[in-house]
DNA sequence: GAAATAAGTATTTTCGAAAATCCGGGTTTT
DNA sequence: AAAACCCGGATTTTCGAAAATACTTATTTC
């Protein structure tokens, strides 16, 4: 793997779990030292972090963190469930064995690693978030677009900037059967049931987000002038 | 503006037009030469364009033109259709004056360089080209949706590699009244007949590939390999 | 003769310094 | 006093060469 492969996960890495700040300006120096290489891996890691709008930029002055706001937040959920019941709805029009099975592995590994994972180790967190990552990738997977599973891909690392706050005190999702709700997913969807399966994963990705809107205006994770904004669905 | 964006804006203008055949490699050597600059803004570049799928590359051996098929332009138009029906929706139900007046002044600079724009001249058929994408972006510019939009635009930009063919030969859609589509679409969006719009729209885009299947099918423009590929709506 | 090995060439990737540009403060001008 | 100007320091951007890796061809080995 090349360094600018390397950069660009651990940037992303680190901006996704908040260890650089949402607005930080990234000066090339201090990347320089903090990931100890040179300018051209780290340049290269942060365009193409700001194609995936993690990283926003102005000319000749700078790359820096990209800022969160609820405003944004509800762009990329309402999108994301825009993308992904489509791709869903393909999937389980052209679904072959080997997708379904792929759900099967998925999921079970997934709901290995919740039962697994305690809330203060940071690595099982991250393992948690991955299985997470290719549970859902796995549910679209059979779509055939290309396309859709891009800006899916795209859209849950945005959205996982918001979640990541959540997944550190998951006291509050109590009310929520999240891993109910994966389970309830993945029955209706091999079960070709392609509306029900898409209100599930719309119900699914929309309450998460009303969960983040509650925490952040409660100001855990966020600064206050960023809290207040209507949901829409 | 510096020199990584001019190389940007310049490579794409290459691979949109033909000028970069698909598949044809990039070497740093040859593109620092033909774009009289250094390896570093050309990376960046290039980056760039790989993230937006008009570039590919394999590790430590380089950068190549994506190829195009049948199969990859159905796929983005498809994708094209799912998301720019939706963003032309929302902005139906949220565009103010300000979209309205836009639509309305893109509308009439399109046709005015419609009936200017003669074949044979390169630099008329790249403003048709622009005028056309300004006046599909100020349809849907007022969904609030900064993801639709970014999505919209890559799929705009994939879309005109299949298009830019067609452009050169355009003796091809005499059945067709393109102009009077676009002001269709105008008429009906202006109204707020969302459905109508939208089923517009989705005409629109649909008729364009078929057409540019038939074309490629006639062996004009691409390898006969790639030519068998049913559509799908 | 085929496969494996090794040397030499071509190419990408990375580095470190040079060039270009921006920001702030202080000075001059109106 | 406000605006315009210019200088010094900080920062980004770009270059050209060095390092690392892939490819090609020739040679050896079995």
């Amino acid at each position: 793997m090349t360094l600018a492969e390397k950069a660009y996960q651990f940037i992303r890495r680190d901006i996704v779990r908040g260890g650089l700040a949402p607005g930080q300006p990234l000066r090339m120096a201090s990347m320089s030292e903090r990931y100890q290489m040179g300018f051209s891996p780290l340049r290269e890691a942060l365009t193409r972090l700001q194609s995936e709008r993690l990283v926003v930029s102005v000319a000749l002055r700078g790359f820096s963190v990209a800022p969160l706001s609820m405003h944004e937040m509800w762009d990329a959920i309402n999108t994301r469930i825009h993308i992904e019941t489509e791709a869903l709805r393909l999937a389980i029009l052209h679904g072959d064995d080997a997708w379904e099975a792929a759900i099967v592995a998925a999921h079970h590994a997934l709901k290995l690693q919740v039962d697994r994972a305690s809330l203060a180790n940071e690595d099982e967190q991250a393992m948690l978030e991955q299985r997470h990552n290719i549970f859902h990738s796995a549910l679209i997977a059979g779509c055939r677009s290309k396309w859709l599973l891009d800006f899916s891909q795209k859209l849950y690392v945005e959205t996982e900037r918001y979640r990541y706050p959540m997944l550190v005190n998951r006291s509050q999702d109590s009310a929520r059967d999240v891993p109910g709700e994966h389970a309830q997913l993945m029955t209706a969807t091999l079960a070709r049931e392609a509306a029900l399966a898409c209100e599930m994963l719309q119900g699914h990705l929309y309450r998460t987000a009303q969960l983040l809107q509650q925490l952040m205006s409660q100001g855990t994770a966020m600064a206050p002038s960023e809290v207040a904004e209507a949901p829409a669905l």
